[in-house]
DNA sequence: TAATTGCGAAACCAATTGATTGCAAATATA
DNA sequence: TATATTTGCAATCAATTGGTTTCGCAATTA
């Protein structure tokens, strides 16, 4: 049961989920609500998401409360560094190519 | 039969496909060559990766030379914009705070 | 021409996934 | 204390996934 961001993020739900927490903290109940889905189907996920460390929660009294651990999206972006340097390069050479002499 | 990027980029196999032709085209069969895989399962995965147009294929004679389309990556850029924008600012938030006055 | 090579596609299989249902535990409220 | 609410978790099911095998087609080579 390997987990990891990008598998993670495959999930629309789940990239809604994190869109939807990523500001405040929510209850599984409460984002559920605002979705076409039942709770324990987002419970499923905010397993998944808390699996490879990208949601943390908090407890407060029997309501538990979700949010994004924005410093694991950058493991994505770090990712992406490698093929950012790729199209950065290719519009240098375009505008090279464009250059007025 | 939805395909779209973050499917695309989930499976690691995929992943190291994309790492391998982001800077030079390859055929099916050399990036086989290159993992502990089959032409076939390559194949699948090129296909994956060409429907949600990561991919882009020029035939020379038999072979098919498969290369990064790595304008489709910053799609991804930009969905990490939004996250980009709030650990920018919490940043700031901390830079604020260990200001000397 | 005949054999070989590179390829995609279809058929198939085991493993995984996402969703649902039902349940028990913990907390809150009457 | 009795009841309702919020939750995680296990069992189950249909659909999807990644891989293999097999096949036929087109291009190259002998």
């Amino acid at each position: 049961m390997r987990r990891d961001i990008f598998q993670a993020i495959a999930d629309p739900t789940r990239r809604a989920i994190i869109t939807l927490i990523a500001l405040q903290a929510m209850t599984p109940k409460a984002i559920a609500n605002n979705f076409n889905t039942t709770r324990q189907a987002v419970s499923k996920h905010l397993r998944i998401l808390t699996e490879c460390e990208l949601v943390k929660q908090e407890q407060k009294g029997r309501e538990i409360y979700y949010s994004l651990e924005i410093e694991k999206m950058k493991e994505i972006d770090n990712w992406l560094e490698q093929y950012r340097k790729i199209w950065e390069s290719r519009f240098n050479e375009l505008e090279k190519v464009l250059a007025i002499p």
